[in-house]
DNA sequence: CATGAATGAGAATTCATTCAT
DNA sequence: TATGAATGAATTCTCATTCAT
């Protein structure tokens, strides 16, 4: 047998191995059926694994649905700050670029916000807000206060260079996010099961847009 | 037998008193802790009602759920109606009228919608979505789109006497009411406790005017 | 308004249709499900009336159930004594008037036990028999043995006129009755729903018959 | 790790065991007060075992109630088939031989389906034919069925010796069943607690075969 | 360490029976 | 006299957690 390779990723023993099985399951299920409506039974059952191991890895189950909410928060983290690379690959220079540039963003925001993970998480916290109102917290400050920063710290840099003019880029990208998003997270939140169209999206992107720039480019000269 | 005085309300058995304290019960039980961490012992032991009773009145839990949701949901529907009569009961006659109606709209509109009841109403059918869709769809269309709606009609006659310009009032509308419940909806799910205070609604109804009527504004003469 | 001619039947007060409507639902009710499956609840409900009322007419369930168990009961002897009456129509004189006249009744005898009211009050009482055993002996000595004591007497007036010899009639009268019904009675008892055509019938009975005649029928001379 | 001495049983794990001691205590019960009236609870504690084990190896009590009624009708099914054995081990050659055969055959018959286990399931099956009409079909074809079966394969042997005489060899057995069985079936049925005497059991037995010889012998020559 | 079993409680319903009006 | 409500226990089933092997 080779010796595997593994460089990269720390090497996993039995217990990693079983605990990243449990910490899929418990993802799963939780985002699927919630806190309350998910058994410790379930999800030893689905890691296959005794629930004794659960219980070893994780002190109770409030402790487990810790690690989970948190995780997953820390991923969708990523998936947040790779939103704006949007903005940054593109020279946008004139103010059509701007509109481009920016209508290619809520497009994407749009499609990112109603990814089915992205929903369910948002699902589970709200729902569980009031039990565990830390993680509402942390997960409101990892993910849709993260992506307000990256947009305004992409703002700053556009205001910076005449393309775009506000007091307080947060709020500036507050006002895009909502404009953006509001509609269809809504309707995402109240109606599962009717995702919007690509084209859908893109109607709602540029009408978002529109309204965005009336309010935040600089005036003509 | 001596007419009873029930001069205003309906005549109430016993059956229909039971019945209110039994709604009032769950109504509290169901919005403060949600569908599955709420027992049936619970609630007959808040209504003060043996077990029994409750389910002479509601068959089971879910239809004792549908009910409680379906009530306060129509509830909020008055509320909503009320909202818009801002708008009405002044004389908007020119684009200075108009700014401050909108503003005095939206500080409403906040308050309104971060009232605890409300929040919380929102936070249960939001957590239960995928159990009942048919309860978050009827929430959807009788709240946050009628609210949408109501506004939409107003907007519609702003536009008729040339105070406003847009092709879908609708939409319109949508931008309205996202650009002003955003920030601070989105805040007062994941933070619970935090409320804003006058002043903090104030600037948020302000700054969201502000980007609507440069959008929707229509040009100076 | 005429009087009502209640020449025959005593006078029903409301008192003794309520009565009637109670026995009426519990007997369909015990019949159809069973002793334990079924509630008071359900007895009044389907009676149209208070559980109070119930009460009224019967100390308690068992007193209900008795009640039901020996009405039905009585209800089928006189069914039973009918079933005899084959015989004593018809003048049955020589060897093959008395097969013919067996047929019949066999066929009948068949006929009359495989009645879905019969079967299913034989099933509740062999149910409760461990609960109920003088309901069972009652039931047993009204509806099966006396079945067989009718046959009895009548193959008794046979054997005096030389039709048939044995030395204990009764013997023969519950020979003729299990060669009948053993076959059909116990496929229904065991598969409900699969009832025998009239051309089953027919064959059982001449089989029967065939066989209880070549030992209970004189030696030719 | 020494070898367990399990000799001749099948080693049994703990599993087993519980599986073994649950299944006991249900037989009994179930077999005792029926289906609605043994509890889950009952069971485990007869079972020695808690309720979560009772679970764990039957999903619900439909479940549990199946594998009992199944399980005993199998069991049942050995003892019948041992019944014939009573012919095969004798030499019949004549026809007294055959009349002592057959007697011997009735008696034992009227023995084994009196015996009380074997009295309440079938009991125990009429009262929840209508809830399981698949168990009562089960045990129709497995035991009453299957013992009219194994005696039309004996009868069959003795017509080809030129002993018996008929067209259908299974409505012979049926005949012969139900001639031996009927009279003391019922009786046990509807009157538990009164059990033939060994006397009884001749008698019946005597009474049985000779109706049956007179009608299925073969004529003299 | 890990598996099956146990614990002890709690949930949703349902029941037979009795009060109070 | 009759109705709705109450009682108090039972029933099926599930859960989170902990032992014992």
């Amino acid at each position: 047998m080779p010796p595997r390779d593994d460089s990269q990723n720390p090497p996993k023993g039995r217990s990693a191995l079983k605990s990243e099985a449990i910490t899929d399951a418990a993802t799963k299920l939780f985002l699927r059926d919630g806190y309350r409506s998910t058994s410790m039974d379930q999800v030893a059952a689905d890691a296959a694994v005794s629930k004794q191991t659960v219980y070893k890895h994780f002190a109770d189950k409030e402790q487990l649905f810790r690690a989970i909410v948190l995780g997953v928060t820390a991923n969708s983290e990523g998936i947040i700050k790779g939103l704006t690379s949007i903005l940054d690959e593109e020279k946008v220079e004139t103010a059509a670029d701007l509109r481009a540039a920016l209508e290619r963003l809520a497009d994407r925001y749009i499609e990112l916000v109603l990814a089915p993970n992205v929903l369910s998480l948002r699902r589970l916290v709200i729902a569980e807000a009031e039990r565990f109102p830390d993680l509402a917290r942390a997960y409101y400050e990892q993910a849709p206060a993260r992506g307000i920063e990256a947009i305004a710290a992409a703002f700053q840099n556009f205001a910076s260079r005449g393309l775009l003019k506000f007091d307080d880029a947060q709020l500036a990208a507050a006002h895009f996010a909502y404009l953006t998003l509001g509609i269809p997270q809504d309707k995402a939140q109240f109606r599962p099961n009717e995702r919007p169209t690509p084209a859908d999206r893109k109607h709602l992107a540029g009408e978002a847009v529109r309204v965005f720039l009336a309010a935040y480019a600089p005036p003509d000269r």
